[in-house]
DNA sequence: TAGAATATACGAGAAACTTCGTTAAACACT
DNA sequence: AGTGTTTAACGAAGTTTCTCGTATATTCTA
């Protein structure tokens, strides 16, 4: 199977550090990580080897300090949460779901509302 | 302490079932549940307990049979947890989440997207 | 009122997730 | 070559989450 499963909250730390600087070595990761709290390099180095057992980052072995990358873009994963939280919450609902996240937020900028409109009429035209 | 912490994977799988037919007694939720999957009913209490025991959810020991209810609503819970992975994914922004939830999915209906615009013009009005 | 049914409490174990120390290999530099 | 540095691998322990059996109390009913 080829299933990614989704990333868990510390995972999705590290890959959110990835999508900015990858390819990178663990090191490279873990200067990052440790900007923001303590952790053992040897703690970031096994959450990259789950992650890759899991399939959710690829690594080039090649050279001694092995090279990783995220399987995944952020947008593909940022789909695939989404989408998995409109399941569980939303009852399969986006037009719910994109209701409650406007509707509970309203410093949303003229240019973005722009944005969102011509993406609703891009969608209405496709009907 | 007053605060609620984030409901787990299967915390959020009973706390769909109570948001439509809560308050209700361990027995009934637990009669729900096994309509999609076998579970023992000592499971379904001890979640129901621990969830208490986190705040997630009220309970009426009045009577023999507790009677419990969400301590949040299915809306607060919504918009709790969009928050979170606005912050998480996001970059903090509900309309890069908005676009992307709009985006990747093109099967939203007619009265859908009038009703998402009619909201962006209240959120356009409010400024 | 005795036995069956139904409820809560509780703890133990399984499973998933996270953290870290130890070991050994690869490499870098005198 | 010999010493120190950097790296991967691995296992073990700590945490959280989930599942379930057993013990005990309460309620029902025949």
């Amino acid at each position: 199977m080829n299933n990614i499963p989704k990333p868990t909250k510390t995972e999705l730390a590290i890959l959110n550090i990835m999508w900015t600087i990858s390819p990178a070595t663990v090191r490279q990761i873990h200067e990052e990580i440790i900007k923001s709290g303590k952790t053992s390099y040897t703690t970031t180095l096994k959450m990259l080897q789950v992650m890759h057992q899991k399939g959710l980052v690829t690594r080039n072995s090649e050279y001694k300090a092995h090279i990783y990358e995220p399987a995944l873009t952020k947008k593909e994963t940022q789909k695939q949460m989404l989408d998995d939280l409109k399941n569980r919450l939303f009852g399969g609902s986006i037009s719910s779901l994109v209701l409650q996240a406007l509707g509970s937020n309203a410093k949303t900028n003229q240019s973005e509302i722009d944005e969102i409109k011509a993406l609703l009429e891009k969608v209405e035209k496709g009907k």
